[in-house]
Order: C-alpha cells, then structure tokens, then sequence
DNA sequence: TGGCTGCTGTCGTTTTCCTGTCGGGGTGCT
DNA sequence: AGCACCCCGACAGGAAAACGACAGCAGCCA
C-alpha cells in the first residue's frame, strides 16, 4: 500500500507533511498548461509531487511511469479525450482515483455515470482550495477502512471537514461556505501569515474578476461569529501583509 | 476459511487497522470496463478490496488467484457467458456468493439465474447504493447461522434493512422505495453531509438524466413523514452545500 | 382491457439568506 | 498630524432551497 494511509490524521498539512512517509502521486492533465501548472503548483507546495500532461497521450504516457496516487483529468482535451483517457488507464489495470474536470455545460451529465464510484468531477472554473479538498478526500476515502475524520485543530477551535462542524470551545459555529472555505485555508496554513491575495487566489474560482475588499469582508464576518461568545482573538492581521490565524500574534 | 467469518454485525462499522478484520474481496465481471470499474471503484470506497475482468475467461483467472468473498456477475459476456462461469466456479469446488447483473427484459434469466445457484441479481441500470445493499445482505446472510439484522439507528430513528421497518419513536413510517433508499444513504453515511450530486449519483440509477431538484423534493417527503408527529428534525440542510442526517448537534 | 392508485419527477412560485459593493469612520505607522 | 490601510454597517441583487400542483407512468385488480 501507498502512503495514503497516512493522510487525514487532524494535523495540519505543514506538519503532516514531514510526518508522511511518502510524497501523494499527482498527475494532472489539461490541455491548457496554466490549469494544470496552476494545479500542480499548488500540490507541491502541499507537499505532493505532481507531474503534468497536456494531451491525452502524455497522459497515458506520464501515468506509465509516475504510476500516480491520484489523477486530476480535464474531459476537454484535443486528441484522446477524457473518457478514452480513462479508458485506456483502466485497461491497463490500474484503479488510480480520478477527479474529473470540466466545462460548465451538458458534458457534466455524461460524468455523472463515472463518478459514482468515489471518484469527484469539478467545474470550471473551481477554486483552487475546493480542489484540493476534494482531492484530499478522495484519497482518504480510497485508502481503504479505517480512514479516519479529517479535523484541523486551531486552540479551541476545530474543524471537521466531513461534518462540516466547526466548533469554538465546544460552541457551534454556523458558517456560510464561504466563510467555511476561508477558514478552512487559514487553518490548513496556521501559523503561516496569507497574503490577501493568496486567499482570493485559493478559495475564489481562478479568473475573480475585480480587486474588491472581500476578504477583509469574510474575515470580519469570521472574527465576529467567533468571538461572540469570548475568548481570544484567533485571526490576527499583519498590517500591510494579511492574515493569520494562530493562538496569538506575534509579539 | 475466507474472511466471511471474521464479518460481525453491522457491515460498515468495519474499521480501525489494529482491530484488523480483513477486507471483503469482491470480483466484479463485467464486459462494460465502466460498469465492471464504476462497481469496484464504490466498493473500494467502501474499504473493500476489489478486481474486476471484462471476460469470462478472465474471470476464472482471476477468481482462481484472487479468490473473492463475492462475486458480482453480468450475464452477458462475450464468451463464456454468465452461466458458464458460474458451472466452473462450482466445478473447481468454490461455494463463493454470486450476484447476478441482467439486461432489462429477461425475466427468464433471472429465474434461471436464481435456480442455478446464483443468490441474487440485480436488473440494469441500477443504482449502485442498491447494488452494494445486495451485496452487504448476501455477505451476512453467507456468513454463517444466526446472521444478524442489519438496523440502522440515528437518534430516534431506526431502519431495518431486512425487513425495510423505518421508526420515529416507534412510530412506523410508510416510505416509498426512493424515500427508503436516499434515506438510507443518508443514515449510512451519518453524520457526513453530502452533496446533492453524491445522493443522486448513489441512489439513483447510472446514467440519470441531468439538472432537477429530485433530491429536494425527496428530502422535502421524507422531512414531512418524519416529523409530522413531532420530534426534532433530523436532516439538516447545510446551504450551499449538502444534507446531513443526525441528531442536531449540541449548541 | 380499462380504470384505479400511488410513485416519481418537472415546473414555477415563494422564501430564505448569501455575497459582494459602497462608503464612512476607525486604527496604526511614520 | 497625515496617510494608508483596515473594519464593518447597510443594502441590493441574486442564488439556493422549500414546496404546492400536476402529469406521466407503472402496477394492480377486476
């Protein structure tokens, strides 16, 4: 068995990246090559190793040697199209998991059939944390029994990814999803300081339109549902920088 | 013996990699790769250890080398067909459980089928929570004397899966076979939420059509038949998100 | 065969509440 | 003090969910 079994633990993915024994496989094949060095990007600094395709053949290739954990597979490519892709991988014997891509359009229902399974589709254009978090589950689910919750602990506030149950002391918290997908981010990175633009980066869909004073929104909506009932301030701004979200700020 | 005997109670509670009971081996043969795979792929989500053959042939092979718990089977096969493959499984002395796949119309098929040993069969398309409901019962009901009932139970509410018994504080509910089966996921599945996409993909047949608000009117139904007597509500709707089914969470 | 019954999914309306924009005022740094 | 920068109240537009009404259909029984 793969590393996988390793993943999910209720650390955060800094930590638990030194404690995995090996990197998670991800190959990602789109044939526009800004997605998926996007994607791929992202899953390095994760932790991962991540190998890209733009073409469906690289794919098949790619796959016969880096024999990923998991796959990120735009339908949409210019010769072999996704669904041969699959094809093609399952023939060769391989049940490697698969997270499908595709346009907003009618293509998604053809998908439906092939996800049924655990396998996860996406639409374009999705968001970068949204990604990753359904990567990561995947991966937990196909790991096999036992998988365990996944639960990001900050102080007294925790999150649970599958319940999507955030707590602050033992108090419920009622989150929209976007507050949940920002503090979501916030958490995984604890204590890494975000830029503003990171978090616009990770959890809107790539290609938000217009610089806006969004997060600082969320955030303040964040700050107060935490701290309504007491306790500390957790989410700390770094004047001029951005965010954190930590026991307490630097002194 | 095979890892049956090691199966106890409830199927799903099967967990933890230092309880270690084995995996349920499961052999899917189908000459569709995306049935064969769709079949193995939520099998696997399910913490079984799954392997699929796209012939008769090759499903000998690899029942010989892999020896299964269970067997799912199509009928219709290139070469070999379904039968067939049945005989030689017997004939090499196996007395492994058989599931049988069957296209729409054969009503003489599934007779046949029942009468030469297989122990159950499902009709194309179906909804793969059912087909995996089939698989669970036969599993328990193969693993020896005194199997036990399957019952579901969240909070006051109790499923039967044997006898499709659904109570709320005793009260018996009259569901409808599509209330019954998202109901059921959704209780499986507790305290997870769950997309719309993942109820539909689950409970209802592969290749279901697109767009439509099923999954709400459904949840809507059942909503009204379990709490028109009183008691809390027990699925909560998670916007923007999903569904959960549970006791409400303290606080 | 034809009516009856109950199940299922579609449509359209209403309701709820999420999200991003604007702008005034506050805060911290130099 | 002066200037960015940040916080957050208020609000409008719109997305998501709940639900009533209805039509197609399958199964059943006479």
């Amino acid at each position: 068995m793969c590393s996988l079994c390793e993943l999910g633990s209720g650390v955060h993915g800094r930590v638990a990246q030194y404690e995995r024994v090996e990197k998670v496989r991800l190959l990602v094949v789109d044939d526009d090559p800004p997605i998926a060095d996007l994607v791929a990007t992202v899953a390095r600094y994760e932790g991962w190793d991540a190998v890209t395709a733009y073409s469906g053949e690289d794919a098949l290739v790619r796959a016969a040697e880096f024999r990923p954990d998991i796959v990120v597979l735009d339908l949409m490519l210019p010769d072999l199209d996704g669904f041969g892709v699959l094809d093609r991988l399952r023939h060769s014997g391989t049940m490697v998991p698969v997270v499908f891509l595709t346009a907003r359009d009618g293509v998604a229902d053809r998908v439906a059939g092939l996800t049924r399974g655990g396998d996860d589709y996406l639409v374009k254009p999705f968001a970068v944390e949204e990604l990753m978090a359904r990567l990561r589950t995947v991966l937990r689910r196909s790991a096999g029994p036992g998988f365990q919750r996944s639960v990001l602990r900050v102080a007294d506030l925790t999150m649970d990814e599958d319940t999507r149950e955030v707590r602050r002391a033992d108090r419920l918290l009622s989150l929209t999803p976007t507050e949940f997908e920002v503090l979501r981010y916030l958490m995984r990175r604890s204590p890494t300081v975000l830029t503003k633009a990171q978090i616009l980066d990770h959890v809107w869909e790539y290609g938000f339109g217009g610089r806006s004073n969004v997060v600082e929104l969320v955030v303040s909506r964040l700050r107060r549902k935490m701290d309504e009932a007491g306790g500390e301030p957790l989410i700390h701004t770094v004047r001029g920088f951005g965010y954190v979200i930590r026991r307490q700020a630097a002194e």
